[in-house]
DNA sequence: ACCTGAACACCGTTCAAGT
DNA sequence: ACCTGAACACCGTTCAAGT
């Protein structure tokens, strides 16, 4: 298998220790969430603690990278979602569900999610704004089919549900115990049925 | 003026100390939110740090007790918006607004709501309980004039607007940029106008 | 009973020395 | 160009000594 990342070249003990760390903190992140302790991702990785800053200046520069392959994940899961023909509140249903899923892997990332949509400093602004960009895709097509209420903006669903990925993280919701709160936006934002 | 708490009886000197230790606390949450340093708050308040301890063993308790009259004043708003009498979407962005407005004063706080809302172990969780007590009194209000969809959840309610107490926090949004997602929860919980 | 502040522990961050 | 790890800084937490 290649290494991780196809990025710049490194030398191959600089890539080599990119990819451990990289390995390390997903481990890590995964166990202990996105708040865990940086030298233990170091002693992991088995690298000084210097060769993390290196490669990574900032805590969010490491989740950005780790974010990586989860956000493209999340996109695809978008026009899945598209094309499986489901009507519009099970589309709204299935895609919400995913999203909330996949952002839950990772404990404390749905609060990092949140906060850098609107902080173009973050690191993880430009991997934020594939999500936005999928989530635009889900809702500009039920809105093209006239299934959505008039004045829906999708950015402030997006602040929406990852607002409820949110509260699911930090209050250690299952999936399943998320979707009341899920189905309250989905009635919001779709077009009442008796309408004209 | 009185001491701030008329709980339990204290030595004179410590009574003063916990009023100081809830003074400093509340000017350093205000300014640099519920994660601020705890040392500079027991230096704000001229005491060693081993005082800060005795009074608050951890800072959740710290919290607490800055949240507690903040807490009645959200309490009181939900009397104050049933009794003006205004329609059901009026009475919902009122009350949400003033919640929203009131958790944001502490940057931070919206976040610890939330997750101790679920969290009985938590020092805010009955403090909490009276925001979700003031919650169900006006949801319970537009209910009984049958204005709310079936099956609506005040509890789900709760956790989604505190998710946007969170999000409006995080991402230093002014409370009129949290509208639009209020109103949307709004949405989706009133009954249809046009329904028989 | 309560206060103080030195001391400890933990962890993030830097940087001089080394290859 | 990159790595190492000692060193520093910061802050939360404890506790022996004092009143």
């Amino acid at each position: 298998m290649a290494s991780e990342e196809t990025a710049k070249p490194r030398r191959a003990d600089a890539q080599r220790n990119y990819d451990k760390l990289l390995a390390a903190a997903r481990e890590i992140f995964r166990e202990h969430g996105a708040q865990a302790s940086l030298d233990d991702i170091a002693k992991r990785a088995g690298v000084g603690p210097g060769t993390l800053y290196r490669h990574f200046p900032t805590r969010d520069d490491l989740i950005d990278a780790v974010m990586r392959e989860w956000s493209e994940d999340v996109d695809s899961d978008s026009d899945e979602v598209i094309a499986a023909g489901l009507d519009a509140q099970e589309t709204l249903r299935t895609w919400f569900g995913k999203f909330v899923e996949n952002i839950g892997v990772y404990r404390g990332a749905a609060a990092k999610v949140m906060s850098a949509m609107d902080d173009e400093s973050s690191p993880i602004y430009r991997k934020c704004q594939v999500l936005v960009g999928a989530n635009d895709k889900v809702l500009t097509h039920l809105a093209g089919r006239g299934e959505l209420r008039d004045g829906v903006d999708s950015r402030e669903v997006m602040r929406l549900v990852s607002g409820i990925a949110t509260v699911a993280d930090q209050s250690h919701l299952s999936v399943d115990e998320s979707t009341p709160m899920l189905d309250i936006v989905i009635q919001g934002i779709l077009r009442d049925p008796s309408a004209p």
